[in-house]
DNA sequence: TGTACATCAGTGAACGCGCGTTCACTGATGTAC
DNA sequence: TGTACATCAGTGAACGCGCGTTCACTGATGTAC
């Protein structure tokens, strides 16, 4: 057994190269009009290098979302905070905590979206990962409009809100978004 | 020249009934995942007989785009109705026209979608085609919440209605989808 | 009205491009003794 | 510590598949006279 580990730290960092490229690719055209070469070709290694880190675009893709997973900031979209959406700064803290995830992420966060567009397997993904934010804003919904359905509420919420971003990041103010945001939802939920 | 014309009528029906396949193979496989080839097999015509009629698939969404157009619902959202968006009738007043729209053309609509994720071209066209219903919405905007963006407003309106349509049609009742819309943007707007 | 030729819609096999994927090769690292 | 062999990451030209696009051909319709 090696000292250093030389090799596997090169291939480590190859991997690595290959993942950041394609991020550089995927911002610029979009995952669906990326090809294989683009991401070599940027990440400045010879086609082949491609496979032997991964079995093709799809599986590229798999890899940062686990990345995307291991940061864990998705899941800190559920930490404490009040539970309470007929109370104004629990609406806006949910809001503050998406948009500066999609902030972090939007592009791999795009690239699932394409992805989840022409293939089903992807739009599985995107579903599940989406899901336990649906259900955790479904309960506040509930506590707050006990009148409305709460799982078309909290859609309402989460299609709203991640559109918003994709449409206006980098266009306004983060804090202009986030005030509007939380306004019309504040008021749409408690009419 | 000419009394009948076959001729004529019979390459403006297969044009037809290549159209009305591509809407339908559309609609199983989506924009992006569907073949010259699918859409021939579909219509039961041969493959070289697609370029007679569109030169490519580009423009066969085009085509189909152009008849949308003609029908000039479209323009039918602008049609005679109170201007007001604190008046509650008003938003469901378009909400409705939004949504008999989306159900009379949602293929094309997400096939437009599709396009203009790939296509910069498209993209365009998609946002020529939103952009008046945004300066309508803007106008209402500001008669109704005249502290708040106008066109983010108007932004927010159109993002959500069309997005929880794509979502929800066909999953829930129609009066529930346009109720629910309508009690949320009426919060929304006048807080 | 009839005949000879031109034009056109439709056909489907063949072509060829783009791009994903493979593979024989290289040079460097790791292992055995 | 040194030498001989094995393994591995990386290379890039070559391969081949999928699919868009073409084209020579057919049969029917239109035109000329």
């Amino acid at each position: 057994m090696a000292e250093t580990g030389v090799r596997k730290q090169r291939a480590a960092q190859t991997e690595a190269e290959l993942k950041a490229a394609a991020i550089r690719v995927f911002a610029r055209v979009g995952y669906l009009n990326t090809k294989i070469t683009d991401i070599t070709a940027e990440a400045g290694r010879a086609t082949g290098s491609f496979y032997q880190h991964f079995a093709g675009k799809e599986q590229l893709l798999e890899a940062l979302l686990a990345d995307l997973l291991a940061e864990g900031d998705a899941g800190a979209l559920l930490a404490g905070h009040s539970d309470d959406f007929s109370d104004r700064s629990a609406i806006r803290f949910h809001i503050e905590q998406y948009w500066a995830v999609y902030r972090r992420h939007r592009t791999v966060i795009e690239a699932l979206r394409q992805a989840a567009i022409v293939d089903p397997q992807f739009d599985q993904v995107q579903q599940e990962m989406t899901r336990p934010d649906i259900v955790h804003l479904s309960r506040h919904m509930a506590k707050a409009a006990p009148s409305g359905d709460p799982g078309l509420l909290a859609s309402i919420f989460s299609l709203l809100v991640s559109t918003f971003a994709a449409t206006w990041i980098d266009k306004i103010p983060d804090d202009v978004a986030i005030e509007t945001l939380t306004s019309f939802v504040y008021g749409g939920i408690n009419g």
